[in-house]
DNA sequence: CTATCATTCAAACGTTCGTTTGAAACTGAA
DNA sequence: TTCAGTTTCAAACGAACGTTTGAATGATAG
């Protein structure tokens, strides 16, 4: 039992999940076949029955290998900036910098198929399918937990149901921003290759997401008068 | 030729785009079949292709239905607005309020499954199908182009390409609340009849969408520390 | 009533789906 | 070399897929 002997074994579960993980994203969990999944690994018809129980399973194993440590790294960005602050209140956009940053240093690095994983993540949020949903929400309760502390502590006065809404925009620009980075160019004719500026994007993202968060609460005049 | 020989012909087609709204929402376009969308209108499977063609045509039948008189009547509200200006430059905040206002006086009415296609409508952006996103960006691209036009002229100091992306943005958390409500609830135990007060919900995300849209520009500065 | 048109229907088309099977190929240890 | 255990493979399973067909049904006009 040497590590060669260990590495094998899981090279093609490895191929499976990284071909499910670009055609899921392209044909949608129902939408891609075993076959299609199969050869794109270049491995046998059985192979996902056999290492991963049935195609389900598959989709689970696709979402949890990359956000678990996914949320795990937020939490863990989240603690270390807790350790520095010592006690004080955290920024605000310390704190979105933290959740925004760890989701686009993921899709930096296009080598490790973040980037298309990202994208799937963004297709998967409005996926209605409960048993879908049941996953996402089991897989990214803890991090939600924490963030929604996280703000709570740094603006105490922002009420606790104006800021789970504000955490929905913001997770919801985020995931989009991601998911469909098409929409730009439907918007302007925009060059590529600015898309794929993960830095300038993380700014931009920021400032929008800070400013939403911090925006002055909707007035009760604003309500009636709509109505 | 009566009005009675009329509305018979495209009764079986309404009931078969109402079907096919709900069902391809809860299932998506690949996963919602011929089988199961016939069944729910309660017609012949044959009905589909005869009245329709093809699968693929529904699609576009569903999505052209309600997406037409959508991006029609967000045009006029800002032609309304833009009238009653008389020339002056508009408020953003009237603005986004056209554009939002449109999208949620759309899920207000249950009955006519509006409800429904706008959340269909948010899983379709961030279908990565060539043929959807083309049709998505041959329908919406007229609304776009007015709205940012209305941005230009509304935030004449703002650089094109910053506005482009907070667009994009806005864009984004408005699909994304729309179509993901329920992760709100993944967010807090959140009281379901909140979630579809309509108004309220307008005044909450339309204030998130100005902050957004106006926030101070990302600081080179802010980019260099990030890298 | 009859002829004509549009619509509905049951049945079947060939294809592809997710899954299962049992034998073949390969592994490391004895 | 033998052997148990793991992994791969070609082949096949029944079920469901989108689509087509031709006959039955309906309503309208001459």
């Amino acid at each position: 039992m040497s590590l060669r002997s260990v590495k094998p074994v899981h090279e093609t579960q490895t191929r499976i999940l990284d071909a499910a993980e670009a055609l899921f994203l392209l044909h949608g969990f129902e939408g891609a076949s075993m076959r299609m999944l199969t050869a794109r690994a270049g491995v046998n018809l059985a192979a996902i029955n056999y290492h991963f129980g049935s195609k389900d399973a598959l989709i689970e194993a696709v979402l949890r290998r990359r956000l678990d440590p996914m949320n795990t790294s937020r939490i863990a960005a989240l603690d270390r900036l807790e350790e520095q602050a010592a006690g004080r209140p955290l920024a605000p956009e310390a704190i979105i910098g933290a959740f925004v940053g760890t989701s686009l240093r993921m899709i930096e690095d296009a080598r490790g198929g973040g980037r298309n994983f990202i994208r799937l993540l963004g297709r998967t949020y409005t996926d209605p399918d409960k048993r879908i949903r049941a996953l996402i929400g089991q897989l990214y309760a803890p991090a939600m937990e924490r963030y929604k502390a996280a703000f709570t502590r740094a603006l105490p006065e922002l009420p606790g149901e104006e800021l789970v809404w504000r955490m929905h925009f913001m997770f919801g620009t985020l995931s989009y921003t991601l998911a469909a980075t098409d929409t730009v160019q439907l918007i302007a004719g925009c060059k590529p290759e600015d898309r794929y500026d993960a830095r300038l994007l993380e700014a931009r993202l920021t400032a929008f997401l800070v400013a939403g968060l911090m925006a002055p609460l909707p007035s009760v005049a604003s309500v009636r008068k709509a109505a």
